[in-house]
DNA sequence: GCCAACGTTGGC
DNA sequence: GCCAACGTTGGC
């Protein structure tokens, strides 16, 4: 299949970019995604060797601050079993792999910020599903022509 | 910090 | 299976 491209929100004071771009190997397991929208997203359609627009949301600006690329395809989320994690979900019984998380590498830093503000002034991008009121999903698919576009918007 | 919009939960 | 109540998200 030929590869695609997505939308990663993240809240900068959670998970940054530069917090994965100081990873070892500045790769990290995107685990925390409670959502079964987006988890049918990176059971059923990400891939290894997808590109990712990472997106810093809850903060000032909102927007995309640069790019990764998917290096592990889903896997079960540990973090679903641990009681002590943020992301723990007593529903889940153990060894039950209801949440998933998928590998994302570090790729690329923006010189500078993607607003929420440019993307929904932007002809070319105001139809993305992260410029809709009320959006909340956490990955969302995003066209090559969008990819590219906010690319060259960031460079 | 506010609050609209949304997804999830659980009583019925 | 409906839907009100609740908790969360995330822009502002």
């Amino acid at each position: 299949m030929a590869r695609q491209y997505w939308l990663f929100k993240s809240e900068p004071d959670v998970f940054s970019i530069d917090d994965l771009a100081s990873r070892p190997e500045q790769r990290e397991p995107w685990d925390g995604v409670r959502n079964y929208q987006a988890r049918n997203f990176m059971r059923d359609q990400i891939k290894k060797g997808d590109l990712v627009l990472f997106y810093h949301s809850n903060c000032e600006p909102p927007g995309v601050v640069g790019i990764a690329e998917i290096s592990g395809e889903a896997r079960p989320d540990p973090s679903s079993w641990n009681p002590k994690s943020p992301y723990y979900d007593p529903k889940v019984k153990p060894g039950e792999a209801r949440w998933l998380m998928v590998e994302v590498q570090f790729k690329e830093k923006f010189s500078k910020i993607v607003t929420l503000d440019t993307i929904k002034s932007d002809p070319k991008l105001k139809d993305m599903l992260v410029a809709r009121r009320g959006n909340r999903l956490s990955i969302t698919p995003v066209t090559e022509k969008e990819f590219q576009h906010i690319c060259q918007l960031g460079r």
